[in-house]
DNA sequence: CAACTTCAGTTTTTT
DNA sequence: ACTGAAGTTG
């Protein structure tokens, strides 16, 4: 008996052993922490997803947690997805029975569990931004109100922001400003619209997962009780709403366990609150704080020039990476005489970077707006190297799977009204804009959906002959495609819907190169149907259809299809996406002011904080090597602009950084450049582009001459005083 | 209904 | 400067 009870001690020790032998100090401290809640200040590459594995398998190898009571919530699908994965690799047990997704799907899971208490249709469909956008349009014709005094895109960013914040329309108080007024009216129609077409768009998942908790006790009960811990990847990217659903479910335990880096706050622009780590210290008070300042990604060089970015900020937690590897190469800037000489040079430094060795997939082009990336598609089109842009249309955002799976969504519920207006007469079939005016009209004085307005309308008669038969026909369709439907496995259902619908046939007679695609990616969406892994005994969902849970996953979960080919290509992404990756080869671009830092940012210290972070999130992307590089001058919107190099240049100490140039001829072809003349081209000794240095105004770099002789004059933008003309005869000039 | 023209907008993005 | 979307015509 007693060898019994040692054996599974010592059993219990080796577990303990492996699950923390691979840990630093502080590593090891978060996961073992016996507190309820915990704030783990994670650094860039920190081992922070390391960390919220290992606390999860600490919690059931150790603390015997059974997998049924683990919640761990992320921001993305892929983290998710991730996070899942590893665990599984490291208990070697499947992990399905743990709740471990994205704020949204675990409000989406708890909603379908509970859509009574919710208030919600068993049939309620997810929307997704587009979705809400055309409802919104849609919105502003039958409150007829001008589209152009009330921007749609405006009106959603205010409806989700209210969203975000936990603010429904009858919580807003609008006074006398007949602007507020307006809104508020919008926002009112807007709920009701979206109730009676049982439309959920993502900020109402996050908000009726709240008043969910809020309003039942006893659900509220059952989850408190039944969660052990809740964990919370990224937490300094929640919002209002995330961390007051956060609040509600650890009521009273105090059972969290959150991760995040006050330093790697980048999104306050969608309501993320950074306040939510300073509230947390407040709200939980017996929490322990655990820093992560190691890191085990970059070079000493590159830490230290992130460190001293951020170091400008205020308010910070404060904390410094530190790493235990070498100081490496110092990071490299260029300054490019214009964006494609910065194109240029970028790509040359990518070729010789895979001629010595290297991988493509080791590179990646940072930049702050996706506008700059063209240069850079450009420029590696002609050297022929692959590349891939992050952040184009997502598979299930394309406008043949969204009519496909709108054609679905009616057969799953015919009051969706957003998929009803995006059908109806797509493929044209004749239902021209008379008729749907009717059927808004009907739809918006009976309260009633665009599909039972269509179904009075045909009652009534008055129509003419061809717009009745069109409409009949049109109803007769989703009937008939319901009944034919029925029964067969569900990538059959999508192959009958695309085919019959005439959608396939639709796109097939579309021009040749254009419609190809689309006709390929509608078979791609069969074969995702197919692919598809309906977990029938998923808790939670077992009400739901096969059908109804391949849309929501098509709503919720469209970036998972584009996100595994990395292969050997060259990155381009925005700075946003590149948050969590790292690369050995970074170039960081556009370091400009009025780029990066954006214009919209320059005069609000807040953002220019948030702005600063997205630079030590760039800056600590790099692995081994980093190059920064900003152009004299930029064509942007049409415009030529001369703008000084970027704040944070400045604020890297200056041993960290060592200029580079390309030869001359090198880094200026003459087909980089448009001269206006042959003769711009040179200026004796002053080419353009090169550096000079002037008695008084200092060091600059020379855009542009102009005449001959007595007459030459150059245009030099120095870095202290900008942008100048200067005659040569007179100006004393030397060349560096 | 498709081809053509004009016109505003133009940081960052997930769900 | 460029693009995508809305309006205008044959």
């Amino acid at each position: 008996m007693s060898s019994d009870i040692n054996a599974t001690t010592a059993a219990k020790n080796e577990v303990v052993t492996t699950l923390i032998s691979t840990l630093n100090d502080a590593q090891c401290q978060a996961v073992t922490t016996p507190a309820q809640s915990v704030l783990v200040l994670a650094g860039a590459g920190s081992g922070k997803t390391r960390v919220l594995v290992h606390r999860i398998a600490w919690q059931i190898q150790v603390r015997n947690v059974s997998m049924h009571s683990i919640l761990a919530v992320t921001f993305t699908n892929k983290a998710a997805k991730e996070m899942r994965g590893r665990i599984e690799a490291l208990l070697q047990v499947s992990a399905r029975a743990m709740w471990i997704g994205t704020f949204h799907g675990v409000a989406h899971r708890l909603l379908r569990s509970h859509t009574k208490q919710a208030k919600l249709p068993d049939t309620f469909q997810v929307m997704d931004s587009a979705d809400q956008l055309r409802l919104i349009k849609r919105l502003l014709v039958t409150l007829n109100l001008d589209e152009d005094k009330w921007p749609p895109r405006q009106i959603q960013w205010h409806i989700n922001a209210q969203k975000d914040e936990g603010i429904r329309a009858k919580d807003c108080i609008a006074g006398y400003d007949l602007y507020q007024q307006n809104l508020l009216k919008i926002y009112q129609a807007y709920e009701a619209l979206c109730e009676r077409s049982g439309l959920v768009d993502f900020g109402e998942l996050l908000l009726r997962a709240h008043e969910l908790l809020r309003d039942n006790p006893d659900v509220l009960r059952f989850y408190q009780q039944r969660f052990n811990q809740v964990h919370v990847d990224e937490f300094q990217d929640t919002n209002a709403i995330q961390y007051a659903w956060l609040r509600l479910l650890t009521q009273g335990q105090d059972n969290i366990f959150v991760v995040g880096d006050d330093d790697q706050s980048i999104y306050g622009w969608r309501g993320a609150k950074i306040e939510n780590i300073y509230s947390f210290q407040k709200h939980y008070p017996d929490h322990q704080v655990v820093k992560l300042e190691q890191n085990y990604r970059s070079t000493g060089m590159i830490l230290k020039a992130a460190n001293a970015v951020v170091a400008n900020n205020e308010g910070r937690m404060g904390k410094a990476l530190w790493t235990a590897s070498a100081d490496g190469d110092p990071i490299a800037l260029y300054a490019a005489f214009n964006e494609q000489d910065e194109a240029y040079f970028v790509v040359e430094r990518i070729r010789s970077w895979f001629n010595d060795g290297g991988k493509y997939s080791d590179v990646a082009i940072l930049y702050r707006s996706n506008a700059q990336s063209r240069q850079f598609e450009e420029r590696l089109m002609t050297a022929a190297i692959p590349y891939r842009v992050y952040g184009g249309l997502r598979f299930f955002e394309r406008a043949e799977i969204k009519n496909a799976l709108a054609y679905l969504r009616l057969i799953a519920n015919r009051h969706d009204d957003a998929s009803f207006e995006r059908v109806i007469n797509t493929p044209t079939r004749g239902i021209g804009a008379k008729s749907l005016e009717d059927m808004r009209t009907i739809a918006r004085e009976l309260a009633i959906s665009m599909w039972s307005a269509m179904m009075v309308l045909l009652d009534q008669g008055h129509l003419s002959g061809r717009a009745n038969n069109a409409l009949l026909a049109f109803a007769q369709l989703i009937k008939n495609l319901d009944q034919l439907v029925e029964g067969s496995e569900l990538y059959e259902k999508v192959q009958l819907v695309i085919e019959k619908s005439g959608l396939l046939e639709f796109h097939e007679k579309e021009k040749a190169d254009k419609g190809d695609e689309k006709v390929e990616n509608l078979k791609e969406l069969v074969n995702a149907a197919r692919l598809f892994d309906f977990d029938s005994n998923l808790e939670g969902m077992e009400n739901l259809s096969e059908l109804d849970m391949f849309l929501a996953y098509a709503t919720l979960e469209s970036g998972d299809m584009q996100a595994d080919d990395f292969d050997e290509c060259v990155q381009l992404m925005t700075l946003h996406s590149a948050k969590g990756l790292e690369f050995k080869l970074v170039f960081l671009v556009g370091l400009e002011e009025g780029l990066f830092p954006s214009q919209q940012s320059l005069d609000d210290v807040g953002r220019l904080q948030e702005e600063r972070r997205l630079c030590y999130v760039g800056i600590t992307r790099a692995m081994q090597y980093l190059y920064l590089s900003y152009a004299e001058s930029r064509r942007l919107y049409g415009r030529e602009s001369y703008p000084r190099p970027s704040r944070f240049l400045r604020e890297i100490p200056a041993e960290c950084i060592q200029e580079v140039r390309l030869r001359a001829e090198v880094s200026r072809p003459v087909t980089a450049i448009k001269p206006k003349s042959a003769s711009l081209q040179t200026a004796g000794q002053y080419r353009l582009g090169q550096r000079v240095s002037h008695v008084k105004f200092g060091e600059g770099v020379i855009l542009q001459t102009e005449g001959a002789g007595d007459q030459e004059r150059v245009q030099i933008n120095f870095r202290q005083v900008g942008i100048k003309w200067l005659m040569l005869a007179y100006a004393k000039l030397d060349v560096l």
